[in-house]
RNA sequence: CGGGAUGUAGCGCAGUCCGGUAGCGCACCUGUUUUGGGAACAGGGGGUCCCAGGUUCAAAUCCUGGUAUCCCGACCA
């Protein structure tokens, strides 16, 4: 049973806190804005940065880290890409504590003050330029395509566990090309690349677009960006990957000899994606009952259970069922404690969102059968246990496709033109959802649909077709249609 | 940074208006009976009532100041 949308916000933000709650995803930590991610929340993202470290490999690029400081001095070379962090930036100013004198625990020690402040990085592109400009002397040091996984803080106004939190782990990927050409297809890589991991293991839908003006990364010529709607009707921007020009190169003088020697600034781009999957992996397929994950992602895939309690017979069938489903490279738990009751693991496992369930009880035995159990659709069969493992195998695959499919659905059902302010101002109120509309293309008519429906241009479609129409504001001329919704 | 709320056991809360023994549910420990969709009973352990000051014979409760967290906006991956 899914979840009933409901377009008012407060009800859904609550119901998205209670699944990270209950199934152990992540707490609240002491730290403003920060969260603890507990162990069945950081094996989800352990998956997914398994997953995308060797796509990232496999396309040629390398893994390093640079520091988690960043001299002020650092941050203030690239005008645009200073003014977009400022506001959010965590500073060092001192590295020294000393007793109180009043005797009451620790004070800053005055005399520790730093000559210059070191900001906590919100991103790395000013640290890896200045490295950079001492790497890169020639077109034979290019392409330079390095990622780092790493740790950021911003230092938001408003928090949620997963979609932003004061700090998260990433990772940022930050390349340098001889011609601007290449660092365009290497944006576009990326974010093919990102495309293909939502659909692929999140089993979640994206829209490939690029960001309008106002909505571009600071510093960035074009952002790339890949759009996911979730079940609330609004838009979570999964990941995005930017054309930088010559931008960072200007401002960190990464000059470089090409073949006719002669100097040149690289082109760049950079490109991330966060924890924050985790959160729209959790409001992509979730429901009533709990978390909902998709079984590429599943740290736990399949879970026995023993009927009501273990016993030699079961034990025996459960574990051989158990090694046949390792041998195929399923994850599985046979789960032998007996201080809980069969319904009440029943319960807890599809609040964790494991994605079938086993249950072997006498009875079965008997007939010779095994109770399966999926989490998406909440059915329940009884399955031969000759070729048992087999069929769970292919069933974990028709999981994976399912939740795709329904999330598809659900777009699809969510996806409205709308041709005139009226009609788009309804839309956005009543049903929220992705909105198809024209725009003439000013940042000024952007920000004035915002003010009056909080909707933004989630993003310009890659895949759009030719159509001439008037702006449903301004009635001024428009190429194409762009995608609005309400966005996180 | 604006608006609203809250801080009491690991978690969720009552008690605060009207000052007088620190409570309830879940979880935890022990025992017994149970066991096919969140078991029942009995017993038990666990507290800086956010912090500081004030009023009072007496403060979780009243007063003053601080602080933290959450929710709703604005800002953002």
């Amino acid at each position: 049973m899914a979840k009933e949308i409901t377009p008012r916000q407060e009800d859904y933000s609550q119901w998205y806190l209670d699944i990270v709650k209950k199934a152990g995803l992540a707490d609240n930590s002491a730290v403003r804005g920060c969260m603890v991610i507990k162990p069945n929340g950081y094996a989800i993202w352990e998956n997914m940065r398994d997953i995308l470290d060797r796509k990232f490999k496999e396309t040629g690029h390398v893994n390093a880290y640079f520091p988690l400081f960043i001299p002020k001095s650092f941050l203030s070379k690239e005008a645009e890409h200073v003014e977009g962090f400022a506001k959010e930036c965590a500073v060092v100013t001192h590295h020294r504590l000393k007793a109180d004198p009043s005797g009451n625990g620790l004070i800053v020690d005055p005399d520790a003050k730093l000559e210059e402040e070191l900001i906590v990085r919100p991103t790395s592109e000013t640290i890896i330029w200045s490295t950079y400009k001492d790497w890169i002397q020639s077109y034979r040091d290019l392409p330079l395509l390095i990622n780092q996984w790493a740790n950021v803080v911003r230092w938001e106004m408003r928090t949620r566990p997963f979609l932003r939190t004061t700090e998260f782990l990433w990772q940022e990927g930050h390349t340098a090309h001889a011609t601007k050409e290449e660092a365009i297809a290497e944006a576009r890589l990326i974010h093919d690349l990102y495309a293909d991991f939502a659909e692929t293991y999140m089993a979640m839908p994206v829209v490939k677009g690029v960001k309008t003006l106002n909505e571009r990364f600071a510093g960035a010529e074009d952002t790339y960006t890949i759009e996911a709607l979730m079940q609330d009707g609004k838009s979570l921007q999964a990941g995005t990957s930017h054309f930088l020009g010559q931008n960072f190169a200007r401002a960190f003088e990464v000059n470089f000899l090409n073949e006719n020697n002669k100097q040149e600034l690289v082109w760049a781009t950079s490109w991330g994606v966060s924890t924050r999957l985790v959160g729209a992996l959790i409001m992509a397929h979730s429901d009533d009952e709990g978390l909902v994950l998709p079984p590429k992602l599943a740290p736990l895939q399949v879970v026995i259970i023993p009927v009501p309690k273990p016993d030699e017979k079961i034990n025996e069938v459960a574990e051989k069922l158990r090694r046949e489903l390792l041998s195929k490279g399923i994850s599985v738990k046979y789960d032998t404690d007996e201080k809980n009751r069969p319904g009440f693991k029943y319960a807890e496992y599809e609040m964790k969102g494991i994605p079938v369930r086993v249950a072997i009880g006498q009875r079965d035995l008997e007939k010779g059968v095994a109770e399966v159990a999926r989490r998406d659709t909440r059915e329940k069969e009884f399955i031969p246990l000759d070729g048992l493992a087999g069929y769970i195998g292919t069933l974990l695959d028709q999981i994976q496709e399912n939740l795709l499919l329904k999330a598809l659905r659900f777009r699809q059902e969510n996806t409205r033109e709308a041709n005139d302010y009226n009609t788009f101002s309804e839309i956005l109120e009543q049903k929220g959802g992705f909105v198809s509309a024209h725009w003439d293309g000013t940042t000024e008519t952007e920000l004035k649909i915002k003010e009056m429906t909080k909707a933004t241009i989630r993003c310009i479609p890659l895949e759009r077709d030719d159509e001439e129409g008037k702006c449903i504001l301004t009635g001024n001329k428009s190429a194409g249609r762009v995608l609005f919704a309400k966005a996180y």
